[in-house]
DNA sequence: GCTATGTGTGTTATAACATAACACAAGCAG
DNA sequence: CTGCTTGTGTTATGTTATAACACACATAGC
């Protein structure tokens, strides 16, 4: 059994993760409620108060510079992690996951000597992935 | 005189980003437009285009997560430089430019270890800045 | 039982951010 | 002059996000 307990999710929260995942990708908010019309939903904000728990949560991250979302690469991500850094292709749309410790860590020196107290961090690479360079 | 050349700007590209500049922090595309309307701005693709210019410059950055503009805080910036990052106070609105050479190096360690080609990077931190901390 | 409170929901309407498409003007290279 | 590039002005539209209101359900206190 998991250390960390899983969030009960409500049935709109449970349709929005699901349809995140099986994605495999981001979505726009507006591209994952057509994806819900079949199962009832006819408005963004079911979209967007499901969306807002599962970031709660820590399940779904926001990609600032997309405007969109996706689900957390953990596998079974129940409980939220420390900050997230994400490397997307311009090319083929692919996002990356990673953990940026190092990096975070020095971010952290810099607010600890400006008195700054740190809430959230934004980290997005955009740039051109492994694959799209190979397959030029 | 200094190094750099100063980008020759357009009469609208210069009330863009003398709007910024007096603004001292950021603004919306849209307010910018309600601040240039005396100067005949009638439109907000007059205000996008002219920002995009500013951006390709260097001379001004986009904060995603505020999808707001903000003038570069190096003085008479007229050519860019290397990554920026962003220290923006949820409190009042303050946001803090610096430069974190220490945490892109970590980041491009991982980007050159992926064969992710970087193209350009966001980090912006939210928080609580001194000021607001201390006023409590 | 029956309130009060909190959370989730559904719906309509609207706000806020950004771009498409077209026409025209000025500068300059061939 | 002609063709090209860049900037401009305008109308319309597309995309992303929230406001406001009504209702349903669960649960805690009396
Ligand atoms: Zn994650
Ligand atoms: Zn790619
Ligand atoms: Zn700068
Ligand atoms: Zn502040």
């Amino acid at each position: 059994m998991s250390a960390h307990a899983h969030h009960e999710l409500t049935k709109n929260q449970a349709l929005v993760f699901q349809s995140l995942s099986d994605a495999g990708g981001p979505l726009t908010a507006y591209a994952i409620l057509d994806l819900l019309r079949d199962n009832g939903f006819r408005a963004p904000l079911q979209v967007y108060r499901a969306l807002d728990k599962l970031v709660e949560f820590g399940m779904v991250h926001r990609l600032e510079s997309l405007n969109a979302f996706v689900a957390c690469s953990h596998k079974d991500c129940a409980g939220g992690h420390g900050a997230a850094a994400f490397a997307i292709c311009e090319k083929c749309g692919d996002v990356r996951e990673f953990t940026p410790d190092e990096a975070m860590s020095s971010l952290k020196k810099w607010t600890e000597s400006e008195g700054f107290i740190l809430d959230r961090t934004t980290i997005e690479l955009r740039g051109t992935c492994k694959n799209c360079i190979t397959a030029n």
